[in-house]
RNA sequence: GUGGAUGUAGAUCAAUUGGUAGAUCCUCGGCUUGUGAUGCCGACCGUUGCGGGUUCGAGUCCCGUCGUCCACCCCA
């Protein structure tokens, strides 16, 4: 009869202790962003079909078959934001922040495509994007990279992942190259695997990305994109490089990374990692230079990346970096009646930064020290009928070989003592 | 969109050639009426994802459908 209600396919519920592990991805990489002096932009999830169109380019997946579109009640076709990037350079055109003005932005939140979901790619899912407006030189290239390496510093996935770069040249060597290759696959379409054949139509310089072993041959004697870079692209990539060495930063020259988007030009990198099956790519973006003149602003140079938080979550899980985070109370408060949830109030005052869970729905004592026990708290405080008469309150501690105390409710700064940092 | 695997209790999993479902954990109660963890005893727990079909009989076989997982494609 009536089908049963459930989440719809490829979108998830992100449960109590799951979302510990993304608060702590979240904040660690927002105040890593906040230190590098890039401010927070809140952007519409949804916006007018034609920005993607205009943006990411007709002929690609994401907006050929991916995009969640539809009709308002005012007949306008609108969609849920399939990336981050149009939007944010909309916003920022629209309020001038573009014009003679740099600009640093990051912003966090859901993203759409229609997809089959499968591990680490789901129909909505969240990233964390940061773009900078009207630096040109490789310098702010190198910032960005330095700063995701950043995060996987202070997560501590360093060891889990590898960059790799690659440069496609200004838009025009790109467009020459790209007509190159064109006429050489052409030439021996019939050699081509299916996909690629298809590629050729929708996105030639992915044929560079086959995994066909018939195909790679043939791309062997390919034209390459290396001999199509203009100067200028050239001494980018070069500064960009030589910076990465003198950082320290290990990288991996890629010709083959071709970023799926149309606007990319320039310098492309994708941090990725093995440990996540199909879907390595952790976090991946490059320069577009083109795309702030495209919707209609003066030319701006422009460089970005998102990364995708389903998949460094999972990654933190892969690797077992879990496990100390956690959302455990430090108290658990016993006790019967009113009085014990008045008295967890005074204790959350009294100590800012503890998390105190009282013991709420009643239930025998018995009970509620095994609720005590199973909420992981460090100490059960216990306010049962004897230490109200008294004004007191029994410390028990949970973990550790240590005596129950029990003391003056006005004196329990000794006990809190070890938590105030 | 294509291909493969899969769906049994809140969770993890059993169930012989087809003979009308069982364990463990969790939860609850008791041994222990103001002390959790370890023991022991007991209880609750299912329209076997859903809908058809074959059969005397279907968790098991067949078809469809939905969900999940994996891969392709694509991408974060």
């Amino acid at each position: 009869m009536s089908k049963k209600i459930q989440a719809i396919r490829g979108m998830n519920d992100i449960l109590p202790e799951q979302s510990a592990i993304w608060r702590h991805l979240e904040s660690t990489v927002k105040d890593i962003v906040g230190r590098y002096g890039y401010g927070e932009i809140r952007l519409p999830i949804v916006e007018y079909t034609d920005l993607f169109k205009r943006t990411i380019g007709e002929v690609t997946d994401i907006v050929e078959k991916e995009m969640y579109t539809f009709s308002d009640r005012n007949d306008e076709s609108l969609t849920l934001r399939p990336e981050g990037t149009a939007g944010c350079v909309r916003a920022a055109e629209e309020h001038g922040m573009l014009y003679n003005q740099i600009q640093r932005l990051w912003y966090t939140g859901p993203m759409f495509r229609y997809e089959k979901p499968q591990k680490g790619r789901y129909r909505q899912f969240h990233q964390i994007g940061v773009e900078t407006f009207g630096l040109q030189g490789p310098d702010v290239d190198v910032e960005m990279i330095l700063m995701t390496a950043k995060f996987w510093q202070a997560l501590g996935l360093s060891d889990q992942v590898t960059l790799q770069i690659n440069s496609l040249g200004s838009s025009e060597a790109r467009a020459t190259y790209r007509a190159e290759l064109v006429s050489y696959l052409e030439a021996r379409k019939d050699q081509l695997d299916e996909d690629s054949q298809r590629r050729l139509e929708s996105n030639p310089l992915r044929v560079l990305d086959s995994k066909d072993t018939k195909t790679q041959l043939l791309l062997a004697d390919a034209p390459s994109l290396m001999d199509f870079l203009d100067e200028d692209s050239k001494a980018h990539f070069e500064v960009l490089t030589s910076t990465l060495d003198a950082a320290g930063v290990a990288y991996e020259i890629n010709p083959r990374l071709v970023r799926g988007l149309d606007y990319y030009c320039k310098t492309v990198f994708e941090w990725v990692t093995d440990a996540l099956g199909a879907q390595g790519t952790v976090c991946a973006g490059g320069r577009y230079d083109g795309l702030v003149e495209q919707l209609g602003g003066k030319p701006t140079p422009a460089v970005g990346f998102a990364m995708g938080i389903e998949r460094l979550v999972l990654l933190l899980e892969a690797t077992g970096l879990t496990g100390e985070i956690s959302s455990k109370p430090d108290f658990y408060v016993v006790g019967s009646g009113p009085e014990t949830v008045l008295f967890a109030d005074k204790v959350r005052d009294q100590l800012s930064h503890a998390v105190v869970q009282c013991h709420c729905g009643g239930g025998k004592f018995k009970k509620q020290m095994k609720k005590a026990n199973d909420s992981g708290a460090e100490i059960a405080l216990i306010l049962g009928e004897d230490e109200i008469a008294n004004a007191q309150v029994t410390v028990k501690y949970l973990r550790e070989q240590k005596d129950q105390v029990v003391v003056a409710q006005n004196e329990l700064g000794s006990v809190f003592a070890q938590f105030c940092k």
